[in-house]
DNA sequence: GCGAAAACTGTACCGACGGTGCAGGAGGGC
DNA sequence: GCCCTCCTGCACCGTCGGTACAGTTTTCGC
């Protein structure tokens, strides 16, 4: 019981390393079981095949990932009142999170499981979907409050705003991992709160009789 | 010496298909020969080895690659003398050639080769990195010229400008194929669009004595 | 139309890998 | 002492990347 879930949880961090490394179909078994230290049948024992280590892998780095969303995001909403301005912190937060890991960031799960649709089955795709469509949520729920204090200054959809933001995450991390740059990343994320910052400057018209 | 060139063309073009749907190491080199209608000792006169056919499965999709970038943005230019204007028609009429492909972007090699570096040589790695370095370039030069004419309204570096249209594009390719909706990268670009717009928009200061 | 080079085919073989099946053993909890 | 979890060991299968090499057809220059 104990002992299961450990070796379990040990499986689970090698093959996600050389998962981000290599991709699904780069990696073998037989290197997973080697640098854990356990026998065939023990990993058959765990998993049923792949594509189960597959499922298990993603759905514990989408948690994962989740975690640290609501924990930075939580914390910028303490520090700060205003929608937007709690926003804007909690994006210079990931941003500077992000430039602290000394390799960079080591590649997103969600991304290698869309570059190898075909290998898995509906369920892992699902769960895929799943993760983006709750990040959609997330961020779309800070737009809307923010939409309801600032008018921005172009209209724009919150879905596709929200989704702006996953896609600069994950062009970031792509980008980083090609130049071999690890700050790309963050940089990329300190652009999108410049443009989100501008998009909801107020305007000159807006602040008649108001002084500053 | 002709007839050759045809059948590698060939088989490229089933790798390609193939490696963008299953990655490179969920693509098998019996199932490209089986449907290009080749013996295997045929595939290897061609290609020495998988990471020969990487190499030229790069190397010709980064050539393609630029010359629609090549095409857009000349065309762009043509229509629209103002470096800023020239910029938006492009991420317009590129959101619109990504809008009309019925299955959305087939996915993007560059992406798939950095989610899988450990697999190929440093030649590879180059090239990849190569061609991210070519396209901050392609849009760092368009950014200069746009700041030669518009101030912007937060200083950004041109580096950090430029990568964000790759960010967005790449970043955009994950989303559409995650969430299955096509759409989504032409979406992308347009809201990029917006933001560059705003970035560029003359302050109501920086008008001074202009009437419009 | 001939010769040489280019573009293959066929066959046999190798080690690594994903996966199956099953028998058995160590260790802890009751 | 028994059962259940958590493994080990072993034998085996088909697929895959890759090698080696001999032989054959196709194509092109002259």
């Amino acid at each position: 019981m104990r002992k299961g879930e450990e070796t379990r949880t040990r499986i689970l961090d090698v093959a996600e390393a050389a998962v981000l490394q290599k991709g699904f179909g780069g990696t073998s078994i037989e290197e997973l079981i080697a640098e854990t230290g356990i026998t065939k049948s023990g990993f058959f024992y765990h998993f049923r095949d792949k594509n189960e280590l597959a499922k298990a892998l993603l759905n514990r780095y989408i948690e994962n990932d989740e975690r640290i969303y609501d924990e930075i995001f939580s914390r910028a909403r303490e520090l700060m009142d205003d929608p937007l301005q709690s926003f804007l912190l909690g994006l210079k937060l990931l941003s500077e999170l992000l430039s602290d890991l000394p390799n960079g960031h080591p590649g997103c799960l969600v991304a290698t499981v869309c570059y190898y649709e075909r290998l898995f089955d509906r369920e892992i795709q699902e769960a895929n979907k799943n993760a983006v469509l709750a990040w959609r949520r997330r961020f779309g729920g800070m737009f809307e409050e923010i939409m309801a204090v600032y008018t921005p200054r172009e209209p724009l959809d919150v879905d596709q705003l929200a989704d702006m933001v996953s896609t600069v995450i994950e062009g970031g991390i792509v980008l980083s991992r090609a130049l071999k740059e690890p700050n790309s990343l963050s940089e990329q994320i300190l652009v999108l709160r410049t443009f989100v910052k501008l998009l909801f400057q107020p305007r000159a018209s807006d602040l008649n009789g108001v002084r500053h």
